[in-house]
DNA sequence: AGCGTGACAAGGT
DNA sequence: GACCTTGCCACGC
């Protein structure tokens, strides 16, 4: 099923509906390119989806940096250039990335509902610290 | 036109 | 979890 009405109907080009779909993610939650794939209306196209992001230049406006493999690990290799930038950017906006890892459990697409609702995760406060005794 | 390649995914071992 | 295999689809050679 689709997500929304409203959007089946935003054009016929895959492609344009694909980059809708990513445009759609809300702030402070990820989604992976399956799931991109799925909610564009092509179910089973995740290639497609990163070829999208492929001819996408990393400061078009566009949150290619919401997009994340299926395990919650960056589709970049570890601690290349995009990579760090793709943490970072998810970082800012208070999604947690533990190990170059986003737990999907937390901030998917439709399992963060504080994204859902609030569209910013707000708090998303550091974790208060346990206080080491020193000595 | 065939074949390898890639910002992928799901299922099995 | 990791790793491999198969399915997927658009591109470039």
């Amino acid at each position: 099923m689709l997500p929304c009405a409203a959007m089946s109907r935003q054009s016929d080009d895959p492609i344009a509906r694909i980059r809708a779909t990513i445009a759609a993610i809300p702030r402070g939650s990820v989604a992976s390119y399956g799931e991109i794939a799925e909610r564009a209306g092509l179910p089973g196209r995740a290639r497609m989806v990163g070829r999208v992001l492929g001819d996408t230049p990393a400061d078009a406006p566009l949150p290619w940096h919401r997009v994340l493999r299926a395990s919650g690990e960056f589709a970049f290799p570890r601690g290349s250039k995009p990579a760090r930038e793709q943490q970072r950017r998810l970082q800012a906006e208070g999604v947690e990335v533990t190990n170059g890892r986003v737990s999907i459990g937390r901030f998917g697409w439709g399992r963060n509902l504080d994204a859902e609702l609030w569209g910013a995760p707000g708090p998303i406060p550091p974790p208060a610290r346990k206080r080491r005794t020193p000595a």
